[in-house]
Formats: C-alpha cells, sequence, structure tokens
DNA sequence: AAGACGGGGAA
DNA sequence: TTCCCAGTCTT
C-alpha cells in the first residue's frame, strides 16, 4: 500500500493549508505532550484555552509534577475526561522521579499513565521525528474514505489494518509533517459531514467518492446507547456554610466536588428528603427548598436528570471523610462538573 | 471485545 | 436529535 501520490499531495496541501497553532512552534516532548492529551476526543477550539493556561501555569514539567490535584483539576474544569487530568499529575511525578526528563521515544512515552498507542506516536513523531505512524480518527476517516476500506474501526481486526496501512504509507522522511498532515487534513478538508470533495487534491484517487461511500466511511459496528438517571442533589446550607462532597468510586466525575445525592429513578418527595437527611446524616431540617428545575445534563454514556434540593439546617455536625462544610463564597475554588457548574451559575 | 469515561459543536 | 472530536483504561 505505497503510494507517492497520496504521501506528496497531503505534504503539499499541508503547506498550503497548516493552521498556525502554538504546539506545533516547539519540540518540547512535555509541551507536545500536554497538547496531545488535552486534544484527546477534544476539538482543536475547545482544547485551545486549557492548552494556553496549562503551558503558561506549568511551564516545566517539574511545575506540572508539584501541583496539588485539586488544581489541576480545577485548571481541567468544563474539558471533561477528567482521568486524563490524573492521569497527567501521577506521569509527571514519575517523570520528575526519573530525573531523565520528559521522554520523546515510543517505547518509553507507551509505558507512561494516560499515554496510549496515538499519543506516544504523536509525542515520538512530533518531538523527535521518530518514524511511526499515528492514527487517530482523522486517519482513519481519510484512509477509510481514500482507499475506500470498509473495516470497522472499533473493532480490532480493523485498528490493527488501518495500523498497518498506515505505517506503509509512512514516508522515509518528514514523516513528523506527513503525520501532521494527514490529521490537519481530516480536520479541514476530508471532515465527518459534507467534505467539500470538489476542492479536495485527492479525489481523483477518492474510492469512496467514486463509490459514492463518502457518507458511509469511516465505518463502525458499533452504536452508543445512554442510561437515564435521575440524580437528586442535595444542597444543605446553614447560616454561612454548605456541604460539599469529594467524588470518590464514584464512577462519574472522580475527584471533582458536588452535593450529597441520591440517584434513584423514581421522583423524591419533600418526605424523602427529611428521610434520608435524618438518617444518613442527622440532620434536622429547618426548611426545604424544592428545585425549581430540573437540568438535563448529557455524558457520553448517561442522561442525567438533575434537580437541586436546598436544604437549610441548623447546625454543622460532624460528617463522612470526603464531605466538606465550606464557606459558600469558597465554592468556586473547588472543580466541579458542567451541570455542578450550571447550577451554581443559577 | 465491550463498556466506562465529558462536554460541546455542527448539520 | 445524531455524530464525533489529535483516545485510553478497565473489566
Amino acid at each position: 500500500m505505497r503510494s507517492n501520490f497520496f504521501t506528496e499531495s497531503l505534504l503539499n496541501w499541508f503547506e498550503n493549508n497548516e493552521r498556525n497553532l502554538p504546539w506545533r512552534q516547539t519540540k518540547d516532548p512535555y509541551i507536545i505532550w500536554l497538547s496531545e492529551v488535552i486534544l484527546q476526543q477534544t476539538r482543536v477550539a475547545q482544547g485551545l484555552p486549557y492548552f494556553l493556561k496549562f503551558a503558561e501555569r506549568f511551564p516545566k514539567v517539574n511545575d506540572f509534577a508539584n501541583a496539588e490535584e485539586d488544581e489541576i483539576l480545577k485548571l481541567w474544569q468544563g474539558l471533561g475526561y477528567y482521568s486524563r487530568a490524573r492521569n497527567m499529575l501521577k506521569t509527571a511525578q514519575l517523570v520528575v522521579e526519573k530525573g531523565a526528563g520528559f521522554p520523546s521515544t515510543y517505547h518509553e512515552l507507551i509505558q507512561l499513565k494516560g499515554i496510549g498507542e496515538y499519543t506516544a506516536s504523536a509525542i515520538a513523531s512530533f518531538s523527535a521525528n521518530e518514524k511511526v505512524a499515528v492514527v487517530d480518527g482523522n486517519v482513519y476517516r481519510v484512509l477509510s474514505r481514500y482507499f475506500g476500506i470498509h473495516d470497522a474501526i472499533d473493532q480490532t481486526i480493523g485498528k490493527k489494518n488501518f495500523k498497518k496501512i498506515a505505517e506503509q504509507l509512512l514516508p522515509a522522511a518528514n514523516s513528523d509533517q506527513y503525520n501532521q498532515a494527514i490529521m490537519e487534513f481530516g480536520a479541514l478538508q476530508c471532515k465527518p459531514k459534507c467534505p467539500d470533495c470538489s476542492t479536495c487534491p485527492l479525489s481523483i484517487n477518492c474510492i469512496a467518492l467514486k463509490e459514492n461511500t463518502i457518507n458511509q466511511l469511516p465505518f463502525k459496528s458499533k452504536k452508543q446507547t445512554k442510561k437515564k438517571i435521575n440524580l437528586h442533589y442535595l444542597v444543605f446550607k446553614n447560616a454561612e456554610n454548605i456541604l460539599i462532597r469529594q467524588r470518590r468510586g464514584l464512577g462519574v466525575w472522580e475527584g471533582l466536588y458536588d452535593f450529597a445525592a441520591i440517584e434513584i429513578t423514581e421522583k423524591i418527595s419533600h418526605d424523602d428528603v427529611l428521610k434520608y437527611s435524618e438518617e444518613t446524616f442527622g440532620f434536622t431540617i429547618n426548611k426545604i427548598k424544592e428545585p425549581a428545575i430540573t437540568y438535563k445534563h448529557i455524558l457520553s454514556h448517561i442522561i442525567y436528570q438533575a434537580s437541586f434540593w436546598e436544604i437549610e439546617i441548623n447546625s454543622s455536625s460532624k460528617v463522612m471523610d470526603n464531605y466538606h462544610w465550606i464557606d459558600h463564597t469558597l465554592i468556586g475554588n473547588y472543580p466541579v462538573s458542567r451541570l455542578v457548574e450550571k447550577y451554581l451559575e443559577g
């Protein structure tokens, strides 16, 4: 599967269409790592401001390694897939501990937390020009269409095939430029919806265009379903304090802060709230404000229907380890989900 | 192999 | 609504 026309056309297209992105101004594997992890499953437009924040706050891996997880998560707030942030801290700490600087070889990178095949290839290619092929969503799309490959990209067999083809296409020289080029081409020209094939320099040899299968490729075998969960938040307050909880072992939003909550499918009543408050916390309720609105919050695999009960109590009695009474004006200092953020915005 | 894991932008 | 984004990890 060698194609000089394909690779030469992409390199030429890239020379004329490359975006000026800040992480392309450096060979520092640490900075490239920042950008690559931030951009996992994330559009450039959404990730860019986060990259700028992180690069400014943590110019060196040492700065990152010395930060508290809460600060990392606060900076990451709103970007999603928070395990990326938690894994980055572990990786930064390990790199500093080893004392040899941020690695730039695929072999070393692939062993680090939060760095998989794509990210290890990207960092090795862009920082050290190692001859490895990147395979991301853009690459699947461009290759599947141009070569008319209908293998499922969410199956092991299909992934291996695309990987092999990507490796065979890698040019001997400028493989770093070529890797950038094919991804940029996928993002700007060979887009998921309505690609502009009429101006595409590869269209003359594009199998999917010839077969009219552009809108069927790349092919995925599974379709995701979302389960619906009702999330009843109990926001306990007294005169000056509010009760927050750090999420531990709940799956979603690990490490972020929210409030006491009941997750059941049924609606809950005024009496349920009273009973739960008494049994779980020993609280005596002063006043309950029923939720006026509900929030629909959609994750990749869950649809939350959330409501917030505001509950006044008189004292701040002792609570479990992962719960904290804090001054209500300080809640903005804690990392929270977009759902909680929207509630707090009123 | 399949599911968990966020949030938002585009059509 | 539906798709998918410079994917990775766990089971």
